[in-house]
RNA sequence: GCCAGAGUAGCUCAGCGGUAGAGCAGGGGACUCAUAAGCCCUUGGUCGGGGGUUCGAUUCCCUCCUCUGGCACCA
């Protein structure tokens, strides 16, 4: 089976992480984690870019040395990945060496093919949003707006990648191959840009303005754009790949191409034009093409998340408040990949108590207190009837959800399955059973509750790998759990079960006292 | 202005040609193994407005309104 890499947008490590932040990564994780259980091999590529304007001014303002300030704010990044269980592979860093090593080949070999050409520009140019402004760009009074900060006239001699050339075949790749972009109203979105695109990219930067980035290999006096240093990330930390010349790249291809996780803001232009141009440039097949999984943003309060609103939410401040189960569970299932949500705390808490705590918590405790209660927690397998056809159902539901990167949907088949446990137990009344001392039905019931939890544990794991690991545990089983194993009978006969302590405890509100 | 997305129960959303669905919230009930959890029943919507196609439209088409995003314009 062919591996799966996964990869996610590297933050600019400009500013703490947000909510937004998170539900990256954390979705991407749980792409990553189900992959795995589904037993692929998997690589998870996240990481933080570096360089650019706005750092090395951060860091003048800060009075310390770029490095020193990026890898503060990169710090503070790998704490909440770890804080929020997310758990990559590769950790992509763009002032490493090897990731410059990679640019500056892939430079090298674009300025090579005749796919880049030096001309001269002068103009306004915003510090800002490091572009070159045009008339256009003005106000209706004549002058540029606050949106561009800083704007400073600018004449200068600039590196350009012949963008244009590859407008047809961009096109055509998008009608060829629709699939390239989820969901596939983005798909559209990106078709409509690529039609209008005109003109080329400029993607360097004069080192008198700019020292912090990495120098181009065929011009000293240049360093390159932020975009075009990013974007390769994906391929210099990619697996199996080597910069050095002639290197053996089969393991590279083996991986490649990746499935790219990203933000809705930035498909258009970098990830949806620049990136997938920038590969063909450089040889890339059309089958090399990575795809694209663009998701939405978490909104608040039916605003956009902004620093000038005040409204952003702080995920570290999040997990130390109701832990990071809680926050995972809610980034994932509150929310249909690709569009757009509202974050409440209030619905954070909701979901919670409501689906993990009452829920499957509580299936869990009242399943192993019976069979302790009744039965001294052991076991007398049963494989037919009762839930057996009801758990294979759900399985059978939530793994194409799951390959559609449709988390939600994934999750409400878990759930489906704890909400007719639940009513399984109310039809089977175990309590009753023991009292008329019916074993034979008591024990298949207690069985059948509890090989649905073995198995409801494996479709949470991607998402709530401790929580599912807490299941296991105290079922009294040990060892991994692949998607495979997710098929009736794998308690066995005489079965041993754990003591029961409660998995998910309530979380406690004013409201609710 | 152009392109796209969204407008469905108090809230969050699903459905997308055949007399409206889920979860949560609200109301009622029976039970007791359990994290006062779970289970059963239930209140609640002229599916943004208006046209049209159709035997029949929330579902298709047109138009308008509102919100969101991208792109553009701003003489």
């Amino acid at each position: 089976m062919k591996p799966f890499f996964i990869t996610t947008a590297i933050d600019y490590t400009n500013g703490a992480p947000h909510i937004g932040h998170a539900y990256e990564k954390v979705l991407t994780d749980v792409i990553a984690r189900y992959q795995r259980l589904a037993g692929r091999d998997v690589f998870f590529l996240t990481g933080v870019d570096q360089h650019g304007q706005k750092v090395q001014q951060s860091a003048e303002k800060a009075g310390i040395a770029p490095q020193e300030y990026v890898d503060q704010i990169t710090a503070k990044f790998r704490a909440l990945w770890q804080k929020l269980g997310v758990d990559y592979d590769g950790w992509a860093a763009t002032t490493e060496a090897s990731h410059k090593a990679c640019v500056q080949t892939i430079l090298q070999r674009l300025h090579d093919e005749g796919q880049l050409y030096k001309a001269k520009q002068s103009g306004y140019y915003s510090v800002r949003q490091e572009q070159f402004l045009t008339e256009k760009e003005r106000g209706p009074d004549g002058n540029f707006g606050p949106e561009w900060g800083e704007v400073i006239l600018v004449e200068e001699e600039n590196w350009w990648f012949k963008l244009a050339e590859h407008k047809q075949w961009l096109l055509d790749l998008l009608d060829r191959r629709p699939e390239l972009v989820v969901p596939s109203f983005r798909l559209a979105e990106l078709r409509n840009a690529v039609a209008k695109l005109e003109g080329d990219l400029c993607i360097s930067r004069p080192k008198s303005r700019l020292t912090w980035g990495i120098e181009l290999p065929f011009d000293r006096d240049f360093v390159t754009y932020v975009w075009f240093d990013a974007l390769v990330n994906y391929i210099s930390f990619a697996p199996g790949y080597d910069a050095a010349a002639g290197a053996d790249l089969t393991e590279f291809k083996r991986w490649w191409p990746a499935v790219h996780v990203i933000g809705k803001d930035i498909l258009v232009p970098a990830h949806g034009v620049y990136w997938p141009i920038m590969l063909k440039a450089i040889g890339f097949s059309d089958d090399e093409i990575p795809q694209l999984l663009v998701h939405g943003w978490w909104n608040i309060s039916g605003e956009k998340m902004s620093k000038s609103l005040g409204n952003v939410i702080d995920p570290d401040v999040l997990a130390d408040k109701y832990g990071a189960a809680a926050v995972r569970y809610y980034l994932v299932a509150d929310i249909t990949t690709g569009k757009d949500a509202d974050f409440s705390e209030e619905r954070l808490i909701q979901r919670y108590n409501v689906d993990l705590a009452n829920s499957i918590g509580n299936l869990l405790n009242r399943t192993l207190n019976m069979a302790a209660k009744y039965r001294n927690g052991v076991l007398k397998q049963s494989l037919e009837g009762g839930l057996k056809e009801r758990a294979e159902f759900f399985v059978q539901a939530y793994a194409p959800a799951m390959e559609e990167f449709q988390i939600n949907a994934a999750l409400e088949k878990a759930l489906g399955l704890a909400v007719e446990a639940n009513q399984f137990v109310e039809q089977t009344k175990p309590w009753a059973l023991a009292k008329a001392g019916d074993d034979a039905a008591l024990d298949a019931a207690l069985y059948h509750l509890a090989e649905t939890l073995r198995i409801l544990a494996i479709l949470l794991s991607p998402v709530l790998p401790q929580a599912a690991r807490g299941i296991w545990d105290q079922l009294g089983v040990s060892g991994e759990f692949r998607l495979a194993d997710a098929t009736w009978g794998g308690l066995p006969d005489g079965h041993q079960l754990g003591k029961p302590v409660p998995l998910f405890p309530r979380i406690e509100t004013p409201a609710s006292e």
